[in-house]
DNA sequence: TAGGCCATCTGGTCCT
DNA sequence: AGGACCAGATGGCCTA
């Protein structure tokens, strides 16, 4: 074989070897996204970065390891100190905002025993819940909808034998969303209403208004419907 | 503009 | 030999 030859080989080997590094990436991300969908806060359009899914996916199983162990509930303060530790501030404003909590009362003041919840979503000033000053001026309140248990739900109750695990489901997307612009966004519609998994929050009105601001977030509850937690906090309900 | 995140390319290593 | 896997380098994009 000349030596042109031989090049013109290595060449090719080599653009097939990137190739299959291509895919072999896309694989990975692919495999990372379906991650995205089965940890607790999910956003199709503010997408956990792949360290941080990392992070929260571990931290996730650690609570359900221990829901195994000990067979009960955590407590609200304990799920989402165990969900957040280690994430960075984005995305434990994230889950605060899945949860409607203020992030800096159980991140910056370990060991206080209570913590406020209040709604995280303001319509007129921020960008998304993702914003850490959403939390502190004029904000809307959220509600949650729809019954919920998580993949482990048949832990403490029966699952519906109408509504397949998220696992096994595809896209949990939102009917619609807003993304980090709050421009209007079409997807497939998707009653959560109906369905045992999957947990959205929405905005409400404030007895001004009677439309309805649904985003893109959701939380998946991972501790069982059964007698759910409920939280009421300036005339809003938190089912958990 | 700096920093974070990401996709891609690349060469090295290990395994079949 | 060839493929899978890995980590470093690089450049693009986005956001604060």
């Amino acid at each position: 074989m000349s030596s042109q030859a031989r090049l013109d080989r290595v060449r090719l080997r080599r653009i097939e070897a990137n190739a299959r590094e291509r895919n072999r990436m896309h694989s990975l991300n692919n495999a990372l996204d379906s991650l995205r969908k089965v940890v607790p806060c999910y956003s199709k359009t503010q997408k956990l970065s792949k360290i941080e899914t990392l992070r929260l996916a571990k931290n996730y199983i650690c609570v359900l390891g221990e829901i195994l162990r000990s067979g009960k509930k955590p407590d609200l303060l304990t799920f989402v100190q165990t969900l957040c530790k280690g994430l960075s501030q984005p995305t434990t404003n994230l889950v605060a905002g899945c949860l409607q909590l203020n992030a800096r009362s159980f991140t910056s003041e370990p060991g206080v025993e209570s913590f406020s919840l209040y709604p995280a979503y303001n319509h007129h000033h921020h960008h998304g819940p993702m914003s850490e000053s959403s939390s502190v001026d004029s904000v809307r309140p959220l509600r949650a909808f729809g019954s919920f248990c998580g993949p482990y739900g048949p832990l403490y109750d029966s699952p519906s034998p109408d509504c397949p695990s998220p696992l096994d489901a595809g896209t949990l997307s939102p009917p619609m969303s807003f993304n980090g612009i709050f421009s209007l966004k079409n997807e497939e519609a998707v009653d959560y209403r109906s369905c045992h998994y999957g947990l959205r929050y929405c905005s409400i009105s404030q007895g001004h208004s009677t439309d309805l601001d649904p985003y893109d977030i959701h939380l998946r509850d991972v501790l069982g419907s059964k007698g759910p937690n409920d939280f009421k906090v300036d005339g809003v309900n938190i089912s958990f």
